[in-house]
DNA sequence: TATTGTTATACTCTATAACTATA
DNA sequence: TATAGTTATAGAGTATAACAATA
């Protein structure tokens, strides 16, 4: 499952055809939703070589110091050799620090520097604010029950099971 | 922005994590519910060798006869060389044939082949059946609202200056 | 035995750029 | 000039498999 590359793509509207089943199937309404909100990032993060999976790796680690390599591939759902090549990338750029780790020998421990700290502020405080620019297409009341509706269809068929 | 692969990958929550903005930003409720719809799609699709953007396609060529590869391309937010692949694809496996366009000479126009409407019929069946058991986890009002919340904000800034 | 990090390799999807035929 | 299709090439992101060190 691969994570989409910086450039923006655009999914758009053509009025002259029809769209047949895509209408009615929650899939397909989320594809367009985040395309859209992916150019929302985008604009948010311009200029600073951010990509999705690094901006939840970058704030997965600032707010739990310590993690492993392999917890923070499980939290953004992709293999271990990836989530190194993902902390290689914030190790090269000064932003992540991996220090030994006292409970397991085998295991980094990461944590970002202060410089990390102080992009890792910066940054959140852009996307969110073109979350929000973005979903202000929708009232406050809306904006949680979409949320809330979101959170209820991410369960998995095996945590369903659990 | 590559289109997931086949295999079924999974974000795990985990409970002991802190989320930070993560949880308050609609982008990535987005891709968790998008990671969750892609394992319904994948168990929908087994062995039918078929990815979101082959469903697409082969969705939009059947409900629009003679069609252009461009114009699918546009549907799909993909240039028009991966357009020319994903047909190629559905030629070779005799679901779509091309065929000359009487009003343009440059351009090809796109039509399911007899199997290219049986394998759709079956596959629209399949993935509607499936999403919808997903999406089992809403009421039917629920489903409306989300549908309607998605389409909301799957408005691109070039659409809303428009 | 199982797990962490690592390395090497391969695959999928997509973009870009250049070419041709036609508009 | 611009657009449709084509071709070749390159890149991002991820998976798999195997290995060493540690659990």
């Amino acid at each position: 499952m691969p994570h989409r590359s910086r450039t923006t793509a655009s999914i758009v509207r053509v009025p002259e055809l029809e769209y047949d089943v895509l209408d009615v199937l929650i899939g397909y309404a989320l594809r367009r939703a985040q395309v859209a909100l992916y150019g929302a990032f985008d604009r948010a993060t311009r200029g600073m070589d951010i990509t999705p999976p690094r901006f939840t790796a970058l704030v997965i680690v600032g707010a739990n110091a310590g993690i492993s390599q392999s917890t923070l591939g499980t939290v953004l759902g992709i293999a271990r050799s990836g989530a190194m090549m993902l902390v290689d990338w914030m190790v090269e750029r000064g932003m992540v620090e991996r220090r030994n780790c006292p409970r397991d020998r085998r295991a980094w421990g990461l944590h970002l520097t202060v410089r990390g700290e102080r992009f890792v502020e910066k940054m959140k405080a852009s996307v969110l604010a073109e979350d929000r620019r973005q979903a202000s297409l929708l009232s406050s009341a809306e904006r949680r029950t979409l949320l809330g509706l979101l959170d209820k269809i991410s369960v998995t068929k095996k945590e369903r099971r659990a």
